[in-house]
DNA sequence: AAGGCGTGGGG
DNA sequence: TCCCCAAGCCT
């Protein structure tokens, strides 16, 4: 059993946290007014598991090139994942390109901005669905990503860690914070997931200049231990699978001609796991076999 | 529904 | 060094 911490005045903590932000918040390109709902969906998407300082550049980049999802669409999808360079998980790519495809051809070349829609093109989930709407629209939707999760749990809950996910109960959540009106909704929003990212943060929270310390129930409950589920812990990377693919589709990334079996063999010495390797890229499409070779799709 | 999927920086 | 983790998604 843990200590149950009385959740603070939900309406006070939202105020006082869209003031933070207001004051304190990033100047980060996406959050300009006339960056436009595509810049803001390629942003969400190079954001998935990818940090900000990574992304900004290569964002620049990929929208300089790619002004408009049908200016992404005419180019083939290997060119999407050459662009992509090293972000990581370079599926994310090619979703990205299939997405731009749809919106060209079934959406008259703009940016859905309803939910079920945003949620039926390819690399887009809960979230981001939720981000586009809410961040490129206005809409009034609640937005939970992993900070939003975390800062709930602890300034609200009371507890260390966020638990699994459950999209049903985050976003309930998260809409008791959620101000009626649209645009401090949305700044909301924002605001919530930028304490989690510079502030609530998972390893070292800065509470002593947490502008709700407070309110926050964690804190009132004398920073209990996390007591719930472990999360997963994730597999090395070194000598996995996901290295291997990693080496192989970066041969492919840098070559205009077919890769060969025998060039693909000087990546990785254990044959097996090669295969299986090029195995999952091929069925991921992220590579095609051409004549003697592979080529990016 | 638990596990696979990249990559690089910081403690 | 090694481990953790960074605006998730998909099956």
């Amino acid at each position: 059993m843990t200590a149950a911490a009385p959740a603070p005045d939900r309406a006070e903590l939202s105020r006082q946290i869209r003031e933070w932000f207001a004051e304190a918040g990033r100047d980060l390109p996406w959050r300009h007014d006339d960056f436009g709902a595509w810049g803001i969906l390629v942003s969400e998407i190079m954001l998935q598991q990818t940090p900000v300082v990574r992304v900004i550049p290569r964002l620049e980049q990929w929208l300089e090139r790619w002004p408009t999802p049908a200016a992404l669409a005419a180019s083939a999808p290997g060119d999407a994942v050459r662009a992509w360079e090293r972000l990581g998980y370079p599926r994310r790519a090619l979703n990205l390109h299939a997405a731009a495809t749809a919106i060209a051809e079934q959406h008259d070349n703009v940016v859905p901005e309803d939910v079920p829609t945003l949620l039926a093109l390819p690399g887009i989930g809960d979230y981001t669905a939720r981000a586009v709407a809410a961040f490129a629209y206005g809409h009034r939707h609640p937005v939970v990503d992993t900070n939003v999760r975390r800062v709930i749990a602890r300034a609200v809950d009371g507890v260390g860690e966020a638990g699994p996910p459950s999209t049903k109960r985050d976003l309930a959540a998260m809409e008791l914070l959620l101000p009626e009106e649209r645009a401090a909704a949305q700044a909301t929003n924002a605001a919530v997931m930028e304490l989690g990212a510079i502030v609530c943060t998972a390893k070292k929270p800065l509470c002593e200049q947490c502008p709700v310390r407070d309110l926050c129930a964690w804190r009132t409950a004398g920073y209990p231990a996390y007591e719930g589920k472990k999360q997963v812990v994730q597999k090395k990377f070194e000598g996995s699978d996901r290295q291997v693919r990693g080496l192989i589709l970066a041969e492919l990334r840098a070559s205009d001609i077919p890769v060969t079996a025998a060039e693909i063999e000087q990546v990785w010495a254990d044959a097996a796991q090669r295969e299986r390797a090029l195995a999952g890229l091929l069925k991921d499409g992220l590579a095609v076999a051409e004549g003697s070779g592979y080529v990016l799709p």
